[in-house]
DNA sequence: ACCATGCCTTGATGTAGATCAACTAGATGA
DNA sequence: TCATCTAGTTGATCTACATCAAGGCATGGT
């Protein structure tokens, strides 16, 4: 369920307007990526781009979630990129992507052509900038992410992957104690961690036996106890994963 | 043993002028590189850069292996990256890196002072858009990483990995007989794979007993069939790792 | 009200790779 | 020449997680 809108919302009451890729803007810059811009939603489920499909657009995620996965021949897949908010999906000189983008959640985009984005970036280093940003922020999480699938056992991965959530959600919202939207089945959940659904299960189930989560529903938790959670994430105190 | 030297190679003769970080440079700006560049070298197992550490300097590797390695609180290591000739060390606006450089053979790298560097990419287009290239094809391969170690099975590891140092090895000499140096210890290799050193030897012997590859020595060896080889990793025909 | 259907949980069993341990082959050096 | 050390191999055993299997519980359509 593909729609395309033109802007409706005004850049300067958008919720991610201070951490996407016109952060740094200008109102100039501002003004001239509103008039370049439009949105597209996505319902949960849809695949928003095909592995080697070229690629029209480029975007930010304004609301939902997105992932990024890999498949191998045989069928086992592999999450490699959870697009939250501010993301930015696409890449300068980059024709087409070696991975399916899917909509886990019901998602809206901020979409650009593509050539005239690129354009765009020659002319406007606040932008060209702040996508290095964005790309280097990517390639510390997908390190951090890459000894989570190396070394870390089941509970530490479910454990790192909630506190993650935890994070985002508290960004948004200072309340540590609200509801936390897992945004994805257990499948999905499975597919990001490098572990299968039942090993998902049975670590969630866990965990709340002994008092760190709760689920008021199977698709939202509260974290009631933020220290012990992040004692069974494997990670130092300060360092660790920075999403 | 870690010594620094002014520049005696003129980057005209440069092994990585091709594919490093001044490869889009024009004459002026070669002329403005050559004029900061310093060489450093390095013996096999010191440590170039330790996690946490200020950066004085980023730098194009341009002999040697060096690896990036992350460690958990208990000692759990994991590499991250590989960083074989034409890699860059260092990013704009990053003061520190998260984990640990280290020199697996004798390294040597061509410095610039960080702090220089970055003024010198506002200036120069084409180096901050290489640095942007490099980061993508980094995160590339990062990505093809996460799905080897959340889903790839012993076998597969240690032949993508087989794959990956004689497509490199061949990118230089076309000759795919030849034989190829390994450059780690079982000890590191493990830590790239998320495997044990037992498992990797293991694996190396099983390959040998198909006749995939064969071992001159510990650290040399021959790919005896490429296909037969590919067919192991996992990855499909064409898409699978590019490094 | 009923039956699908999709998502999740829980239990029983299997296995790839970790762990523990002993041994071998070069390399270094007195 | 013999002792020591490091890197690698190989074997025996263990275990965390995968796999296989059986229900449970919502939601939605007819």
């Amino acid at each position: 369920m593909n729609v395309i809108l033109k802007s409706h919302i005004k850049c300067n009451q958008c919720p991610i307007r201070h951490r996407a890729i016109c952060s740094r803007c200008d109102e100039d810059e501002m003004a001239m990526l509103e008039s370049m811009k439009s949105y597209r939603t996505y319902a949960s489920g849809d695949v928003i781009l095909w592995r080697g499909e070229p690629l029209e657009f480029v975007a930010s995620v304004v609301s939902g979630v997105a992932t990024l996965t890999k498949t191998m021949e045989d069928g086992r897949t592999q999450m490699v990129g959870l697009m939250l908010p501010s993301a930015f999906i696409g890449r300068p000189g980059r024709k087409v992507i070696d991975f399916d983008v899917t909509a886990t959640d019901d998602v809206t985009l901020c979409c650009f052509d593509r050539v005239k984005f690129e354009k765009l970036i020659d002319d406007t280093p606040h932008v060209a900038q702040r996508l290095m940003e964005l790309a280097l922020d990517e390639l510390d999480a997908a390190r951090d992410w890459m000894v989570l699938l190396g070394r870390k056992t089941a509970r530490e991965k479910i454990a790192t992957f909630i506190e993650l959530l935890s994070r985002h959600s508290s960004m948004n919202n200072d309340d540590h104690t609200k509801n936390i939207d897992l945004h994805m089945t257990r499948d999905q959940i499975s597919d990001y961690l490098g572990l299968t659904l039942e090993t998902v299960s049975r670590q969630f189930t866990a965990l709340k036996k002994d008092g760190i989560i709760d689920f008021s529903d199977r698709r939202h938790f509260v974290v009631k106890d933020l220290a012990a959670l992040h004692d069974e994430t494997g990670d130092d105190a300060d360092g660790g994963i920075v999403a």
